[in-house]
RNA sequence: GCCUCCAUAGCUCAGCUGGUAGAGCGUUCCACUCGUAAUGGAAAGGUCACCGGUUCAAAUCCGGUUGGAGGCUCCA
């Protein structure tokens, strides 16, 4: 379906290329808008960019939309599609934009930002930033204009090249800008595709990923649930799921005998000293737990006579692993030390955060600190990428890509020497580049204490997921002091890795579950029967 | 945490504007047996999430709590 140039400055775009049908998508979500303000008068715009697999519009509406309503302005839409709409490009001044903007406060708020709404939230881009500032109309066939919005563009020359192939999706708050401080605004979601087989593509597979739920999966199989009574983000396994999970650790953890690591095994609950000491109580306390008050006594006037302490659930395994290391001496000969332990830490994520096994607030982490001198580093980190990857082919997946991710030029946000930064980001950068895979820099978003390397993997229906993680952590070692004695006799200073290859074993069993659809390969699966075809 | 929606049998859901509950699947039993997640018959299963309010009367209306869904934010 490609587009016809009525004009000679107009570029043409096939909408069957990404490139088109990300105007396709933008031009829908216009002619949403339009829809919206002609039937809830008063509504006022937000942005409405083009995103993966459709388009979103946030409007400052008098109400919120109901279901029905998504059906009126999807029929309106409808209508507003077979006028076949012109959209028309206008550049305007900047004062010509803001009187033509005079009832949008939002976007008044952009065309005052200049620049910045380039960077101000996602999507802002599409509606200012480009070199000038310009108004797209849509303007019927008797050649009035119907709507405008302030945009970058391009649009599609017609509404007619939206066709069929378009659907409201659903409705959502969102915050203005995407900060939670801002006022909250009404999200609708739509989609839009070349053709009408395209978008019955879309939803099938919308729908297959649905059916490979592993909330869904997991009740239908009997796996695990999450009882109320226990409490919210807080999973039991049902036996068939203890079973296939069992299998999943037995087989993780020979391999990790095989490559050096001995397992250690640490208490769930600690006292706040611990995590003063490794700055969680500092750094990451909102994402804890409230603190368990032990042995506080007090006399019949409420007087404390013997002082008490708080205990917390462990969010990280690593201040004990530490603990561990500190018990004796170590030699340089000692060196690396591998520390395993499928440890099961307790995090006080927001409820709406919260998402099946995914995301849940206590989750055992198939955790490891190896603690290696730094001349070791490069061929320790190199040693676990290799292991990684090893290991997760053992579970059928196949396609995994690396992402570095560094320090930027933010001073302030980093500790460490820039020396140390840069040879640990070189070190990982070898390993990222030895090991073959795609790999991808990300500046800014390192650890602040130091470089690390995360595994994405994409699973069976293209979902992409983050599982291992390996940091170096120079940070930790220097809060506790930790020392070997090196050749010549001297105290020196080893460095921390951190590593998860599951990550969270919870999670890495939804992900499975989803990635086989249930149908976990043959001889681990416990609960189909007879059926070989699997 | 915020916005919207939701909470009825083990599961999926119906129950219009208030008058003490229904279906399909599953389960159990019987029969049959060649029954590919779909053979026939019968039965059991719910203080309609919880607490409070309005009312002669609440699954139904109102408030709160808990839990869930989709987003937003967060995930050093």
């Amino acid at each position: 379906m490609p587009a016809k140039c009525p004009r000679a400055d107009v570029q043409r775009v096939d909408v069957s290329e990404p490139d088109g049908l990300d105007v396709l998508r933008h031009s829908a979500a216009h002619v949403m808008a339009q829809a919206v303000q002609q039937l809830f008068e008063g509504t006022k715009l937000g942005i409405g960019p083009y995103i993966r697999d459709g388009f979103y519009f946030d409007f400052d509406a008098q109400r919120p939309f109901t279901p029905d309503d998504l059906k009126s302005i999807e029929k309106t839409m409808q209508k507003i599609i077979n006028q076949g709409q012109r959209f028309e490009r206008e550049v305007v001044t900047l004062d010509e934009a803001k009187r033509q903007m005079a009832d949008e406060p939002y976007k008044l708020e952009l065309l005052g930002e200049g620049d910045d709404a380039e960077t101000a939230a996602e999507g802002a881009g599409v509606e200012v930033g480009g070199p000038e500032i310009t108004i797209y109309h849509n303007v019927d066939r008797s050649g009035e204009r119907v709507w405008s919005d302030l945009c970058r563009g391009p649009h599609v020359p017609s509404t007619k090249l939206i066709a069929n192939a378009f659907s409201v999706m659903r409705a959502a708050g969102a915050y203005w800008r995407g900060k939670e401080g801002n006022p909250q605004l009404q999200r609708l979601y739509g989609t839009a595709w070349p053709t009408k087989d395209d978008l019955k593509a879309y939803k099938e597979r919308l729908a297959e990923a649905e059916r490979r739920d592993h909330r869904r999966l997991g009740r239908e199989l009997d796996l695990f649930s999450f009882p109320e009574e226990i409490g919210s983000g807080l999973s039991v396994w049902h036996p068939k799921g203890g079973l296939v999970r069992g299998i999943m650790e037995q087989h993780a953890r020979t391999k990790h005998l095989q490559g050096g690591y001995t397992y250690v095994y640490t208490p769930h609950i600690s006292k706040a000293d611990l995590f003063a000491a490794s700055g969680h109580l500092a750094n990451y306390k909102d994402d804890m737990w409230p603190a368990i008050s032990m042995d506080e006594e007090t006399d019949e006037d409420g007087n404390v006579t013997k002082q008490g302490q708080d205990y917390y659930l462990k969010p990280m395994n690593c201040p004990m692993h530490i603990l561990i290391y500190k018990e004796r001496g170590r030699s340089y000969r000692d060196l690396p030390l591998r520390f395993a332990e499928n440890g099961t830490v307790y995090r006080n994520e927001r409820s709406g955060a919260l998402h099946g096994l995914t995301r849940v607030r206590g989750f055992t982490q198939d955790d490891a600190h190896l603690f290696v001198r730094p001349d070791q580093l490069e061929a320790e980190v190199t040693k676990v990428v290799e292991f990684v990857v090893d290991l997760l082919r053992d579970f059928g997946l196949e396609q995994f890509e690396l992402e570095l991710s560094m320090k930027d030029d933010d001073s302030g946000k980093w500790v460490g020497s820039e020396e140390y930064w840069e040879s640990a980001t070189q070190a990982l950068r070898n390993v990222a580049v030895g090991s073959g895979l795609k790999m991808t820099e990300i500046p800014g978003e390192a650890a602040f204490y130091g470089p690390k390397i995360d595994l994405k993997v994409t699973d069976a229906i293209g979902r992409r997921w983050q599982l291992s993680t390996v940091q170096v952590d120079p940070n930790l070692p220097e809060r506790f002091e930790l020392e070997y004695t090196a050749e010549d006799g001297s105290r020196q200073r080893p460095i921390m890795i951190h590593r998860a290859l599951f990550g969270s074993i919870e999670r890495f069993f939804a992900i499975l579950l989803e990635h086989y659809a249930g149908a976990f390969p043959h001889g681990w699966h416990p609960f189909r029967s007879g059926d070989s075809g699997g």
